[in-house]
Parts: structure tokens; C-alpha cells; sequence
DNA sequence: CTGGAAATCCAAAACGTTTTGGTATATAAT
DNA sequence: ATTATATACCAAAACGTTTTGGATTTCCAG
């Protein structure tokens, strides 16, 4: 049997008012009764109900997190991490976090929708901004609160934090052209995401930097997975004129990369050099070790969180809209193991 | 504004009473009534305010995964897969997920008590079982119904899906020593972890099958990270004496041990076999491909939670423990590429 | 001893549902 | 013409909080 403020009441012999502002320590009951009241409510063990309450105060106190899966098969170290910083971020700070699974579409948007309406959630986390982000135009037409890991095309006037990928994958570029690299290959992601235009820009700029023309077919576009880096990079290196260097547009496709390179029997860093992006912790202890630009995932998490709960409360915000600089992490993947 | 019963009875000039029972399709509403009840309903955008419904229901659809997170720096590709696959299950049999990170411990043990006190949760899914799993003792003595992946040693009343660890590891040992192995050496999961356990006996039973010696100083344990399987290949093969043959009790710390075998110009597969435990998407696509026990994590999300639905609802399950025989996968880690 | 403030308490309303236990009207059976 | 049976509806209670707008008592200044 859940014990309530009721319960309470019967047993101290007072009403439930003086119960409820007891326990919130109003400042219209004596100290006696009060604590006459804390300790009988321990006693009891009682926990507030918290549908009485949202019902009442008219918040949810949660945060809606939906997560864009594609295939059933998905696993993608990125977001356990980005979870336990929204995760931990979230709890710090007094609010639950409402977990969803739905790929991109229509079903998704109603879900938002459906989510705050009920209402279940206060305000969302989006991830992996796309380029026309349907998620973003609506919440922001029904201002609904949200922060977004990640920028989009045509609208700027919303509260985000992103690495700036274009400078991340131009610094990657210029490293490669340092070590003389002229022919280089690119793994881009799908069309759609925002966070692949920018390194894709950064690449691009970067070649330019150099003096470097670009060859469009050494320009591929992948799904992000190993799979996916394995396939494309087999395709590059065994063509007629494979380029000396990959750059791929995230970690898992270059590891998939370096062992499409390895089975070729090449040695990666000095036969080939590959980079990748993002370091996730896999990518420091692979053979060899990857060169990459580091992304705080779970820094970004917590970031982000913490700003959607100030926002909900009312809260202004320093700085609505963060760019991180990144940082390149060179490895052996690139510069191989008899440079220094 | 958001739009309540009141709203629409105001509209059709009916009572809350009817309206309520026009949505819920009861059969003393008139169809006419019915059907004008459920236009405006649309017209108006209504949806029901689930807190007001959980009040009065008394339960709240909603089910609870606490993630045990270690350090901060947390990215396992294990929890993203099992994550997708409760949380599409859930969705499709109408429940919300929430999902709450927390380091083992007393604190986790409250948040599973405040969580189903709230009542936020009707039930849990519990991943990562423990030898004297806490939680476990806990959720059954308080008869709060969960279901968990994993089993634990010395109680066995309680709804579970597991692999046969035991059986996968014996597969794998006999495997090695088919293939002539007699100094094998073994990773180890920290000793409080049930999957461990199992992993670990099947380690030795197949060694036994075999009429192999332990050697007690080939048996190491590590924190299941691939930093950790790195560190200790590369202490196990730099011995005076190394094995021919690593064993990791998981995909990830294999990952390591052939970054490092790699590192000290092993041939992995020719010079020394490795292998894992999982069958993680990166098992497939490394170099080389990586021997391992396959289990579905995606399809063990799903059973789990449809399981623990079950129960909330009172359904009888037709079987509360289960135990999924796992299958072997012979890549080139362990029989390297040359022979066939 | 009176007026007013301070201290302590509480009944009732509100949040938005679902459910209980009806009522009223029309139709069918006796 | 009475009784029984469907049919269509609804007022009020309940779920457990928080908040509003007092009410009562005590104490002190005048």
C-alpha cells in the first residue's frame, strides 16, 4: 500500500495542507509540526506521487530524447556516450529522461508532437541535424523548447552546440597535403546530414588551401558504418589510380577502411595514409592507431542538457548558440611508423 | 492552450462522462454521438493529458532502464543495440521507456526504489547481472516485476533471457585446440560480472575436454574496454613465455589484444590466434576478422522487454527463463589466411 | 481592554481523466 | 395499461497533489 499525504494527515492529527507545506517548508507552520511531520513521513516512507503532482504544477520535469534509428541492426558507439551525458546531466539537475526509438520520417514527427502534447516531455535533445530539419522547423514553429547537437541550412534562430567540422576536416586536409599527399580520397555520409556538409566544405577548403585539384570520383558517400568504410575503401584501393591517402567523415567508416587496406596487404600509414573523425575510444587502440579530430560526445551531452532544462525553467541563456573547436589527434594511421 | 474533455463536451453540448466513452468506444453512445464526438475530438487536435490518466489508472505504461555507467568516458556499442532494441519493442506495445544512468551502488538501488514508488515505472529491465546482483535481491523481495538479461548465482526465481556463455566459451576453446593450441591465455571480465562467470567456466571446461594444463598466469582480468584487452595482450605476448592463443571473454578487449599483437609485428591468425566474445558489427570488419560467439543483442532487447510487458499486464509468460544456445563464428583471427 | 499584527492552521478548488451508479426516454412484451 | 428492456445520456466521486483565500488564536502596543 503507497502511502499519501492523507495518510500522513490522519496519523499527525493535521490537515493535508499542513502536511503538503510542511514537507515544502513553508513558512506558515511551526517548526514542531514540522518536524513532527518529516519524521512520521519517513517513517512511512512516503514518496509523492508524481502524477498528482504533474497534473497539478502543469510540467513534466522530463526531457524527450528520440533517437534516429535506421536499421534494426544499430550500433553506434556515439550514442550510448551522448546518452550518459544527457543521462547524468539530467538527473544532476532534477529531470527525468524520456527515451524514444523512430527513424526518420512522419511516425517521427508525430512522435514529438505527441510527446509534449500528452504532455509527457517539457522540451527535446535533437541529434544529427539534418539539412531541411523537419524536427527543428516544427518545434520552433510551435516553440516548443529544444536544444540541438548540430546546425541546419536555412534556419539559424534556435539554441545548439556543434564542432565546427568544416575547420576539423580542413585541418585534417592540411596535414595530409603536409605529409605530400596530392590524390585524396573522401568518404562522405548521407546527403541529408548537416554534420557531413560541413567536413565535407572543410575537405573541400582544405584541398584548396593546398593548391589541390579534386578528383569527383575519389568522392564517395557512405552510411557511417564499418561495413559501409570496408566496401568503399576495397572500391578506392583497388582501382587503377587509387588515391595515397582516405580521409572518411567518421571513425567507424576509416577503421572499416584500414582493414579493407590491411587485407589488400597495405600497410596503413605508410603505404596509404586514412583519418578519421570524431575519436571515439575505439579509435585510439586499433591498429594502427587512428588519426583523427577529437568531438567531446559526452561533454556535448551534458552541455546540451544542461541548457534545455535552463531554457524550460526560464532561465536565459549566456550564449544560445556554441561552436567547439576541435582538435586534431595524429596518429600512426597517417604518418605511419618510421616518420616522426 | 491545450485542448481537454471539457472542451469538446462543451463543443457537442454533451457531458464529460459521454465524451470520455464516445473516445473509448463504449456501446452506450449512440453512433451519431460517436461520430461527432470523434470529428471535433480531431478538429480540435485533442489529445488525453497522461498524467490526468495515470492518476486515475493507477498505472503508468512506462518502463524503467537504469544503465549501470562506470567512468564518464562511457561508449559501449553493447547498450546502443540493446537500447534500440526495448525501446522499439516498447513503443510497439504502447509503453514509454525511461532510462536513467547510475554507477552501481546504493544510489542505484534508490533510484530503482524511487522510480517505482513515484510511481514513474511499473516495471524494469535489468542488463549486466551481477554475482550477488543487488538489484535483483532488491526488485524480487519488493516483488516488482523486471525481467533481466542475465543470471545470477544463487537465485534462479525470476524471468530472464541469457546466452549459454558457458557453452559459446567451450566452443571457442575447443576450437583453439583443434586447431593445436595448448598455451592459451584468457581475458577475463571483472569477477563480479555473471556473464564472466559463465564465459570462464567454459574457458576451462573446454580446456578440461582437452586434457589441457591451466596456467593460472594466463589468466588475467580487465575492464572490458579495448584500451584494457591492449594493454594486457601486449603484457601476455611480451612474456618470456607467450601463448599461441588469446582469449577475451568479449569482442571489445579482443579488439585490443589485436592492436597489440599487430603492434609487436604478429601476424594475427598465423603467429597467434585471437579471439571474442559478442559479435559486434566491428568483429566482422576488422583485420583481421575476428573469431567470435555471436549474440543478438537487438533481438535480446526486444524478448526482454515483451517479457517484462507481459508480466505488467498479467499475461503468464509461456516460458519465464531462457537460455538461447549461441553458434560460433570461425573468422581469420583465429585461423588466419592461409589455412582454410 | 482594544486593535492589529503575527503565527499557525485548514476547507475547498483545481489539475484532467475514468468509473460508478444512476436517470430518462422510447420500445417491446404481457 | 402496466411492466420490462434497451438505448442514450450524465452528475459526482475518485486518483493525490498544490494553491487560494481565509479562519482562529496569541501576543503586544496603545
Amino acid at each position: 500500500m503507497t502511502v499519501t499525504l492523507k495518510d500522513i494527515a490522519h496519523r499527525v492529527g493535521k490537515s493535508v495542507t499542513t502536511v503538503s507545506r510542511a514537507l515544502h517548508d513553508f513558512d506558515d507552520v511551526s517548526p514542531e509540526t514540522k518536524a513532527e511531520i518529516h519524521q512520521i513521513a519517513d517513517e512511512l516512507g512516503y514518496i509523492p506521487n508524481i502524477h498528482a503532482q504533474r497534473l497539478q504544477k502543469q510540467r513534466t520535469d522530463t526531457i524527450g530524447f528520440i533517437m534516429p534509428t535506421y536499421g534494426p541492426r544499430f550500433s553506434d558507439p556515439f550514442f550510448s556516450e551522448f546518452l550518459a551525458g544527457i543521462g547524468n546531466q539530467a538527473a544532476n539537475l532534477g529531470f527525468d529522461l524520456l527515451v524514444s526509438t523512430r527513424p526518420p520520417g512522419t511516425m517521427e514527427l508525430k512522435a514529438y508532437q505527441k510527446n509534449v502534447s500528452s504532455p509527457r516531455v517539457d522540451g527535446f535533445i535533437i541529434v544529427r541535424t539534418r539539412q531541411q530539419d523537419q524536427r527543428i522547423k516544427f518545434l520552433s514553429q510551435m516553440e516548443i523548447p529544444f536544444v540541438a547537437f548540430g546546425r541546419m541550412l536555412d534556419h539559424d534562430d534556435y539554441a545548439y552546440v556543434d564542432e565546427d567540422g568544416e575547420y576539423g576536416m580542413k585541418l585534417i586536409t592540411c596535414h595530409l597535403a603536409d605529409l605530400g599527399h596530392k590524390r585524396i580520397g573522401y568518404l562522405d555520409a548521407p546527403a541529408e546530414f548537416m554534420f557531413g556538409h560541413y567536413r565535407h566544405q572543410g575537405f573541400l577548403a582544405g584541398l584548396d588551401d593546398n593548391n589541390l585539384q579534386i578528383d569527383e570520383s575519389l568522392l564517395v558517400a557512405g552510411d557511417l558504418t564499418q561495413r559501409a568504410g570496408y566496401q568503399l575503401g576495397l572500391n578506392m584501393l583497388t582501382r587503377e589510380d587509387p588515391p595515397t591517402a582516405i580521409v572518411a567523415c567518421n571513425d567507424l567508416m576509416a577503421l572499416g577502411v584500414i582493414s579493407a587496406a590491411q587485407q589488400l596487404g597495405l600497410e596503413v600509414g605508410n603505404d596509404v595514409a586514412i583519418t578519421g573523425f570524431d575519436n571515439i575510444p575505439l579509435a585510439e587502440h586499433c591498429h594502427p592507431p587512428l588519426t583523427t579530430v577529437h568531438q567531446p560526445i559526452y561533454q556535448i551531452g551534458e552541455m546540451v542538457c544542461e541548457m534545455l532544462i535552463k531554457q524550460i525553467r526560464g532561465e536565459p541563456l549566456e550564449v544560445e548558440q556554441i561552436i567547439l573547436q576541435p582538435s586534431l589527434m595524429v596518429r600512426q594511421s597517417s604518418i605511419g611508423t618510421n616518420n616522426k
